[in-house]
DNA sequence: TCGGCATACTGAACACCGTTCAAGTTGAAC
DNA sequence: GTTCAACTTGAACGGTGTTCAGTATGCCGA
């Protein structure tokens, strides 16, 4: 335990702890290595001695905010229990800013590294979607969440640019999210057939 | 009609082919103000004289990219046609490096600006999904198309840089794609149900 | 032919950005 | 007391979007 007033090295831990501090109060425009590397009380260069480059440290930052999301709890149907989970996945990131471009890159890189993630590729699987197109199915939930997330955010900058246009309502906005999140569901169970696609 | 060798002015839509034609060739990362000034022969300057700002530029940008999907014919099965749809959307935006994120910033704003978002619309509703609805069901298969979009090209990123990762397969992609958007069109006309989210 | 005026553009600057790296500082182990 | 690794600094490199006073160009009415 260091005393007070004594110097104490920074750690990987505490530069993504305030990386996503950084991130929820100012969002990524404003989540610079500069302005970390201020905030931490430090030189910029020093952040490189904990993280490689600023992309592994957003891969961090998206785990971070997927780890804070409470795990499905069993017993219920499993159609319910997916719908509840996309919708606090969906809750744990649409007040975070810019949360969707993290995520989507963290997402693309490892899509099953997160917890949640994970539960969200099983539950598809107990919905009804056969073993084969499980993955698929999960991708299709994942981008209607970060669509929806990100769409709802970049409209409420556009409208607090641009008076003109409509500021989204919060609720409206997660009705609408619910609206497509029940199609996928419903769709899940029903009968499979080929589409010619040209 | 300028004679040879004479100066004519610069005109928006000239800025805003060469930034189509600079996002094609290198991406949005080489899509800098700087460097579209220098493929004009101008100064950076210049070009606020007929955009007011990268973000403007960008939708313009969008706008062209979706201007050239060749509209749906008509006479095929609805859901059929749907799919035909998202099909040409994605395959128009898939060899155009982070066209996903391009086109995401413009359909937040102005969810119907290109003909091709509006006929999605139109033939989610002419595929069974009702009047209410219609908006939210596209907004979800434009979600899908822009995910699997910008998860294919971070995925091919990714394995440049990173050589144990592995590269994407335009095929498996594209299938994996329309697993997701069989889900949605099978969901479109099953029965409708309610599902406790909490 | 000569102002005058709108259009179009330049050049320079401002305040940032991610990243690298030689050199310096620590603190603990021997 | 010396050595060695862990950690940090300071400065630099080559970019970024955007603004703006000034300058050139071409047209239009007098």
């Amino acid at each position: 335990m260091p005393r007070a007033g004594e110097r104490v090295a920074l750690s990987r831990e505490q530069v993504v702890a305030t990386a996503v501090d950084l991130l929820r109060r100012y969002g990524l425009g404003d989540l610079s290595m500069r302005r970390l590397a201020r905030e931490l009380g430090v030189a910029p260069g020093a952040l490189y001695w904990h993280v490689a480059n600023k992309q592994e440290l957003l891969v961090e930052v998206a785990d971070v905010l997927l780890a804070e999301i409470p795990p499905p709890a069993d017993g219920r149907p499993p159609a319910e229990a997916l719908v509840g989970l996309a919708v606090a996945v969906r809750d744990a990131l649409v007040h975070v800013p810019d949360a969707a471009d993290v995520v989507g890159l963290a997402y693309a890189v490892e899509p099953s590294a997160a917890r949640a993630l994970r539960d969200l590729a099983r539950l598809v699987h107990d919905a009804g979607a056969p073993a084969s197109e499980r993955d698929e199915v999960a991708a299709l939930v994942v981008h209607h969440i970060l669509g929806s997330v990100a769409g709802q955010q970049d409209r409420a900058l556009a409208a607090s640019v641009d008076p003109d246009l409509p500021t989204p309502d919060a609720t409206t906005e997660a009705k609408a999210f619910e609206v497509g999140l029940s199609v996928i569901v419903r769709g899940l169970g029903g009968p499979r057939q080929a589409f010619r696609t040209t």
